[in-house]
DNA sequence: CAATAAACAGACCAACTGGTTTGTACGTAA
DNA sequence: TTACGTACAAACCAGTTGGTCTGTTTATTG
């Protein structure tokens, strides 16, 4: 490694950081510790950063959101009959998924309901995650009416914000009861209620 | 006030340590903070109580499990039919709702997604509560079944709690949001979920 | 090559935090 | 009324935390 790579550094910081936030919550978190790992000194800390806060910001926008855009954003962008081909599409996520999220559940959720309140500046940049991931909900929930396997009278937006609690819902309890069985039984109701937005039912 | 009253003594610590939780959350919680609202000093919390997780956990048993107690299980020992009296009474809830619940959100659930990977003693004791809510709807499905309100081949217990999942999902995004529009939005798709119960939708 | 700015290292600090200790006043049973 | 455990008050403490400051080395530009 090239002893000067300021942007090597920087990433090194935001990588540690957000394995530190997922573990203990951004207020759990502690600069000394991300430091420590991260081989670096104060000095480089507050040179990249200019607070804690700020990094926690950074930390959203460039850690947690490229993970949110490839784990949801792509695959929902790459399937059009959301009843037929979502459930596999969560079977496969099951799969992937590494023990640190087993554990401490979903990064954008975990950081939401502990900052939301606590600072504006993370409440507004976590809506417009969340908003985002909507928007990709919903995008498919339109291309599912083109398609015939959505009703023209189901509230895209509605049911689209509603998937994202119903996840976030179902991750919630998974990681206080940490039982795949309960998790996949829970997760089964999400397919239950997509099914009510194909053309058969009511 | 007596000027010697350790059940109240004990209760004011409770009562004021779990606005401070519900405020900051667990870690958050300052117990100088509790102590100067509450107008008492270190050796009276330290006497009621062997530690700040102590206080925690007698927080969640004796004030937030009474809480959900009186909120939740209460309201739905006494309804029958789920599908047709369980929007009116998330109605009913929705203007009850105090402004610190409207800011932040939902007190079991912030604990639980703040602690459940930080102390499993906290872990526990949240899925005893979490557990204790899903079989409060699993009874009312189960009576709505006898009732024919609810189809006999549905799950209850997968049921009840995706119930549960779907309802702090739908907390948990407004507690970002805080948006009326898009919470009423939201929970309206519970009901579209609830219906998926009935004996009328396959 | 000189000058200047960027990219750090590392010591330092004030404020805070949970917890301890010691002392004392109150209530109550004998 | 006396004796003793309970229920606190209040000073104190050691460890931690985010952040600052000064200095030094590396890259870049004129």
């Amino acid at each position: 490694m090239a002893l000067r790579n300021p942007r090597k550094t920087r990433e090194r910081l935001l990588k540690t950081a957000f394995e530190e936030i997922h573990a203990h919550g951004f207020q759990g978190m502690r600069v000394d510790e991300v430091l420590r790992r991260s081989g670096l000194q104060k000095g480089a800390f507050y040179h990249h950063f200019g607070s804690k806060t700020e990094l926690g910001y950074a930390v959203l926008e460039e850690q947690i959101r490229p993970l949110l855009e490839s784990v949801w954003l792509k695959p929902l962008a790459e399937i059009d009959d959301p009843v037929r081909e979502f459930p596999a599409l969560l079977d496969g996520l099951d799969e992937w998924m590494p023990p640190a999220m087993l554990e401490h559940g979903c990064p954008v959720n975990n950081l939401a309901q502990e900052m939301a309140s606590q600072d504006e500046g993370f409440r507004r940049r976590i809506t417009q995650v969340f908003e985002h991931w909507i928007d990709g909900f919903e995008a498919l929930f339109e291309r599912g009416k083109a398609g015939g396997h959505i009703r023209t009278d189901v509230d895209s937006r509605a049911a689209a914000r509603f998937m994202v609690a119903a996840i976030e819902g179902c991750i919630g309890l998974f990681k206080v009861e940490q039982s795949r069985d309960h998790w996949t039984a829970c997760r089964s109701q999400i397919t239950t209620y997509l099914k009510t937005l194909g053309p058969r039912c009511n």
